[in-house]
DNA sequence: AAACCAAACGCAACAATGTTGCGTTTATGT
DNA sequence: ACATAAACGCAACATTGTTGCGTTTGGTTT
């Protein structure tokens, strides 16, 4: 299946219009391997010029489960496609999160963490957020 | 010795200027045990009037190592006291952020969080961020 | 095909965080 | 006391993200 006939599946689906924008920002997202910024979208984009029509594109995405928020720092939210939308396949149920030190870009991937936590009992551990860091495939020397 | 002739202490050790200002954010820093942002500070703060002169002041204190980001999201960042000057003595070489979902404070406590880390070998994994989630000892119920 | 309507869009305005430039003040060594 | 670089204060700006509101439009009903 290609991705304008998964595009069109995945916002019906989900009860979801299909617009210019929002069926562009998805193709966007399908053509990438990385995480994505609402400003990434903006300026990859052909249709649509409102920053907020992307902003309120990619709450409603997150809030269907569409996308999910792959990265956070003080420069940004960056948003990837969850686990089943994902024409990459390098998802998996609980998936990771890779940031290259080089190209600054955040990867959904495959692959385990195993993590034994000991704390103080003042703090009670709900559970555990990491990020790998690093260098991918193309930054490696 | 008391939190003043530490804080005179710590700037003499870095050649920094003892100005009232870089003091008290140096004391507000040492009478909280959690990490503090740019506008905590300046909202804490009984002189000087400019987020311009605490964003700077913050930039050459972890330059200088005095302090260091506890974390970072998309509100900003928070700062701590980093191991050595830090009264409250939460700090090992190796220490750890914990993130309480009730206060919302980030608390930078001792302890350690053991990793095996199995990906993809298209991804060089140099180092590992990890932040804890959960319930501090005034939110637990 | 026309009508309907809520979803989505576009625009203006705003808030928060952080940065830069530049002139002024002040802490500190001589 | 004087010199000077560090630190400060102010104005301006950039970026990310949010809210309100009127308009357009995709999808449905008639
Ligand atoms: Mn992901
Ligand atoms: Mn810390
Ligand atoms: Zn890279
Ligand atoms: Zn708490």
């Amino acid at each position: 299946m290609d991705n304008e006939s998964k595009i069109r599946d995945l916002l019906s689906v989900h009860g979801l219009r299909k617009t210019p924008i929002r069926k562009e920002m998805l193709d966007v997202f399908m053509n990438h391997d990385f995480a994505l910024s609402a400003s990434d979208l903006v300026h990859k984009m052909t249709v649509g010029n409102d920053r907020v029509t992307v902003y309120r594109a990619l709450v409603s995405f997150e809030e269907h489960g569409i996308l999910h928020k792959a990265s956070e720092d003080k420069n940004g939210v960056k948003y990837a496609l969850s686990d089943h939308n994902n024409p990459h396949e390098h998802h998996s149920d609980q998936h990771i999160h890779f940031i290259c030190d080089g190209c600054h870009q955040t990867y959904c991937i495959e692959g385990v963490v195993e993590h034994q936590v000991k704390v103080s009992s003042d703090f009670q551990v709900d559970r555990v957020n990491f990020t790998l860091h690093g260098l991918c495939k193309q930054c490696l020397p």
